[in-house]
DNA sequence: CTTAATCTCTATTGATTTAGTAGGGTTACA
DNA sequence: TGTAACCCTACTAAATCAATAGAGATTAAG
């Protein structure tokens, strides 16, 4: 299960990325469209742009945007940042490996052979799925595969 | 990231699946040969006793015997049992199926369809790799496949 | 029939994570 | 210079994780 705060983190891109380019929106606004806490919300937008997918503007008028396009921003980068590692062993993790103090000799492994597998199929989805392909219509999908 | 105790579980029913048919093993002899808490072996083990994956036999010369070939038992029946649901969202979830709070229209949630996505790529390879598959030698899998 | 070995079950515990809340501090537009 | 906005740190209640503890039930062997 993904955490709650990757849900509002992946919720809320969705709104900047529905912005007016070049016009920030507010955190109130994001909250109370996608209900959710507004104190919440801060902290995760500010994850966010200390990782380098959002700035913000300070101040009257003030708010965030994306900071890169919306089709640059994976559903797997997000989930790093929010969740942490995307695999399902330490031992698999390519952000934060760390070594199984029981399996010993991670070639023979069995288990971790299998999870392997799982985490493979997973970054597939999660890195090629980005925030555009959220806010795109119903059916954008399949149109882009026909064209 | 699946539980210490999933891990566990699974190293402990290769155990069993190592076993001569018919000849119990003993929890503190699972417990030695992977290294895991006796006690908290213990707990798991009933736990899949409950769960019809194994069978047990007390007293002297009692131990755990598996109770279907270990081919019958895949990596995702076991997983559930001891972490719960496999899918990333609530809403998501075979076994376990909540609507999300949040989300209301759920043909229409991409986050949820993204999910989805991956939902299916975990179950496709846990429900398709065996205790037996993780038992069996290195290779093996390809050799079956050449068959 | 007694004893020792073995599984059975429930409760407890300390550490960590999750999902927030609280409350100032800082910046910048008007 | 006021005040609307983001910035940052700390705190907390509840749940989950990874065990540990200990009494009870069952069975094989002597």
């Amino acid at each position: 299960m993904i955490t709650q705060k990757a849900k509002y983190a992946l919720r809320a891109l969705t709104v900047l990325a529905e912005a007016d380019d070049g016009e920030p929106v507010m955190i109130s606004d994001i909250a109370a469209q996608q209900k959710i806490p507004k104190k919440f919300l801060e902290q995760i937008l500010l994850d966010l742009k200390h990782q380098g997918i959002v700035v913000s503007r300070r101040g009257k008028q003030g708010g965030y945007l994306l900071l890169k396009p919306a089709d640059m921003i994976t559903f797997g980068e997000v989930l790093r940042i929010i969740d942490g590692p995307i695999a399902p062993l330490p031992c698999l993790s390519i952000t934060a490996y760390r070594k199984c103090d029981d399996c010993d000799g991670e070639q023979n492994c069995e288990i971790r052979h299998v999870f392997a597998k799982v985490a493979d199929a997973t970054r597939k989805v999660l890195f090629s799925t980005t925030i555009a392909d959220a806010v795109a219509p119903r059916g954008a999908e399949v149109t882009r595969m026909l064209a």
